[in-house]
DNA sequence: TAGTGGTCTAGACCACGCT
DNA sequence: GCGTGGTCTAGACCACTAG
């Protein structure tokens, strides 16, 4: 990097969008872990040999990109899944009247596999690839309205308990977060309406041919790396799945 | 408004916060319409007796709400419904395989009513009020896969005719900006599954307790005000609601 | 009181689109 | 060549947090 120009072609940056990218190295490997202090702006502008506005502008962006958080007068951190705000972003299920709360949380299976051509793909491994599958099921006030088979790299989440993910809840992702060093910071869904078949319809305690919400999830780490493919059914009776368009 | 100093207690806003609604003003006033060029950052800079910097960050929010458009050398545009890219943000059914395209359009009936409460209610006006409510279907290459109705508030959509919208397929939302004035800015969505009721199985020519995703939507113009209620029925048997969560 | 992010300014220069 | 938005800098002051 250079302090008194910037390069031109071919590869031409703005010099924020640069300094960008050195921060997300910073998060990527692990410099500085979420829930934690950055240094401030002043003392990465130094590091960086660019103006604290630069420095600024580049983690306006992170920030709006939920990477980041400021908090005025205490500095800016790096954003974790432990805070009950941030959970919400990835449940989209929400009550019809009444507030959003915590589901409980079954592990019904969980098996290692090797990946399937499908599966594969989607999370970018190869074909036979170690993965680390299960089903859970989520209940509400004692009733069950979610149910969920989650596929995962069997590369980082070695060592993933069903014990360990009953006894995070509501937050799957902080415990990815803490015990795997993953950080899911976006997530792509597609949404059906399809009839419950019979695991379904017993899990769920339904009938068969009722009408379930589908949602396929692939959920992605920084450089836009896949690290969970999930396939839920949802019962929308009581719920729906929020969103907004804007 | 104050040059040299901002107001403080009890109601402090940064001035830029003052710049931004005072542009709204002028978008919603009509001062500037759907894709016409605002004046440049300099001009409105001396206009409110700022600096320069002071609107860019006015308008570097307002264009992150998609209210305004920049565009480099040229100068910042009103967003305008017109643009194809635009459409696609309210329109979030795509089909599994392929390119999203536009759906033809049939309006099967409209309608002048009075106000529901539940209806009042969601639009904000008065039960009894006027309100313009018509259904449609819509079809891909042929195939029936949408249904809408749609309810607006009738002091707004004076004169709207099932002609014009038949016209307008993809984008109805570029004719309420054209000609009632009336852009949207804004929609919350309730996605929920369900069973194919007696009209829609026709309609759709589906068999009855197929199932389809119901979504409805409240959309907002500007200051927050809703002026548009739909419910949708779809048929995601080749198609799906898309979301990205970030 | 010291340190952090937040706002505001003024000025320089760059990249882009058009004439 | 000129006008637009885009980037970068340097410095001042404000608002919030914590010791």
């Amino acid at each position: 990097m250079n302090s008194t120009s910037i390069e031109k072609s071919p590869t031409f940056s703005p010099l924020y969008q640069q300094i960008k990218m050195l921060i997300m190295q910073g998060l990527q490997s692990g410099e500085w872990k979420p829930g934690e202090l950055i240094p401030s702006e002043m003392d990465l502008a130094v590091r960086f040999k660019v103006s604290q506005g630069t420095v600024r502008k580049a983690i306006d962006e992170l920030s709006s990109e939920n990477l980041l958080v400021r908090r005025q007068g205490k500095g800016t951190f790096v954003a974790t899944h432990h805070e009950p705000h941030v959970q919400f972003r990835f449940l989209r299920l929400k009550p019809d009247v009444g507030e959003a709360s915590y589901p409980q949380n079954r592990i019904i299976e969980l098996k290692r596999l090797r990946a399937s051509s499908e599966i594969a793909q989607i999370l970018d491994i190869k074909l036979g690839d170690p993965v680390v599958y299960f089903y859970r099921l989520q209940s509400f006030e004692g009733v069950p309205t979610m149910l969920d088979e989650i596929w995962l790299p069997g590369s980082i989440f070695k060592g993933l308990s069903a014990k360990r993910l009953e006894e995070h809840a509501g937050s799957m992702y902080s415990l990815f977060e803490t015990e795997f060093n993953t950080r899911m910071i976006r997530a792509v869904e597609k949404v059906r309406a399809v009839l419950a078949d019979e695991r379904a319809s017993e899990l769920l305690r339904i009938s068969r041919n009722s009408p379930l919400l589908s949602v396929e999830r692939v959920a992605y780490t920084y450089a836009d790396q896949p690290v969970e493919f999930r396939r839920g059914l949802y019962i929308t009776e009581h719920f729906h799945y929020f969103n907004e368009l804007t």
